[in-house]
DNA sequence: GAACTATATCGTAATATTGCAATATAATAA
DNA sequence: TTATTATATTGCAATATTACGATATAGTTC
């Protein structure tokens, strides 16, 4: 006992958490938010923006990858990290679509 | 070592963090699926919707609460659990945000 | 009151995550 | 080639999460 039983649940629910799990944690949004807050993408110095180690900093960064948040390329002997768009509209369409949901619910509830 | 350094990032980053930490779970995504299925709010028949046991529900009701995602009212015997519509918003706003601000950036990216 | 129902909490085992020092890899610069 | 720089991987300790049986709590019904 003790590991998630994620084959028990839907592959939807499974894509949604993933993507929701990958941003549980404040360095994840801290790193997403800088990658949004720099206008070119001269990535690399997140290590320096965070408050953690660099092998702690690149841990963050493969499971924000894993999870398809952000995709890197090589530029030389850095690495260029972006945010990927698909991720963050799939998350925006999934919020957006639980708001509609709402709104069209009677308000016979708690 | 181990523990999460959140004393060492912002209030927001944690906030946004703790909402998505809690979705990070396909038994808490799969809660607030069926919450948002039911019509009327007669809970509490979450249980035998999921391949988990009682406490097990229990304990991920008790993380979406402490997170603000549901709230529970007490119904009698049972307890009836909705979503709090506020931390919808607040997560929708968080990355209707986040695709305004990637829309406004040259591709000069990845 | 006792029995029943719905939910929560406790205790604990299995597993996962977080963090970092040490080390490896790979590109660039000298 | 030998630094130097940037990033990744390994190994491991500390901590957190997940899951559930057993049990507690609290309301309902009889």
């Amino acid at each position: 006992m003790g590991a998630t039983k994620s084959e028990q649940f839907t592959k939807k629910h499974n894509a949604i958490s993933t993507l929701a799990k990958a941003l549980g944690h404040p360095a994840r949004i801290a790193i997403i938010e800088y990658l949004l807050s720099v206008d070119t993408c001269i990535c690399g110095d997140i290590v320096n923006e965070l408050p953690l180690a660099q092998p702690t900093v690149s841990q963050h960064l493969k499971e924000l990858k894993n999870a398809g948040l952000i995709k890197g390329s090589i530029e030389g002997n850095a690495i260029c990290y972006c945010i990927d768009e698909k991720a963050i509209a799939r998350l925006q369409n999934y919020f957006d679509n639980i708001s509609n949901k709402l709104g069209e619910k009677k308000n016979n509830c708690c």
